[in-house]
DNA sequence: TTTTATTATCGTAATATTGCAATATTAATT
DNA sequence: AATTAATATTGCAATATTACGATAATAAAA
């Protein structure tokens, strides 16, 4: 035990649970936050800006990356990451349904 | 090590991502839609929709309850669990605030 | 009051995540 | 080619999560 039972969920289930997963630390809610306000798409000063060691962001980058939250490009030497908009989206009409459908309903 | 440092980030971005978090594993998800598909507040039938043994269902409901995600009333000797809207309305409008940012800048 | 039904908690094993030092990799620069 | 800069990977220790059997707690029903 201890390993999550993602077998018994639909691909959607699973896909949506990822996502939020990869949002579900402070570390990689502030690299989005960071992404989102510098204007151009940023590169190692992720690390500058985090108080975390490089390794343990790369590591967060990486998380990200694998849930589609962020894209990177190789640029020369260094890196460039930037947000995925889509993923964005797709999360936010997730929730935008949900919110819909509650409307309708008187709850406890 | 191990654990995270919450302690380095602002309250909101913690915030975000303890409600991300809690969504963030599949059976959370599937407890969330089955929450959104029934027309009334649901109570114990949870456990006979997901194919997870009764505490841990439980204890997913728990996650939820603590991020704020659903809430709970005592029903006679059952829980009426639902979903609270506040939360998901608040997330919806993260993910839409980031969206239109988004739209604003040329990515890599 | 005993039984039954419903949900929560405890204890515990298996696995996953977090964080970092050390090191590797890669590409530009000298 | 050697150096430097930027990022990724490896290995590992600390901690957290997931899952469930056993059991407790609570309230309705018999």
């Amino acid at each position: 035990m201890g390993a999550t039972k993602t077998d018994h969920f639909t691909d959607k289930q699973n896909n949506i649970a990822n996502m939020a997963k990869a949002i579900g630390h402070p570390a990689r809610v502030a690299i989005l936050e960071y992404l989102m306000k510098v204007d151009t798409c940023i590169c190692g000063d992720i690390v500058n800006e985090i108080p975390l060691a490089q390794p343990t962001i790369s590591q967060h980058l990486k998380e990200l990356k694998n849930a589609g939250i962020i894209k990177g490009n190789v640029e020369g030497n260094s890196m460039c990451y930037c947000i995925d908009e889509n993923t964005i989206a797709r999360l936010q009409k997730y929730f935008a349904t949900i919110s819909r459908k509650l409307d309708r309903k008187k709850c406890c």
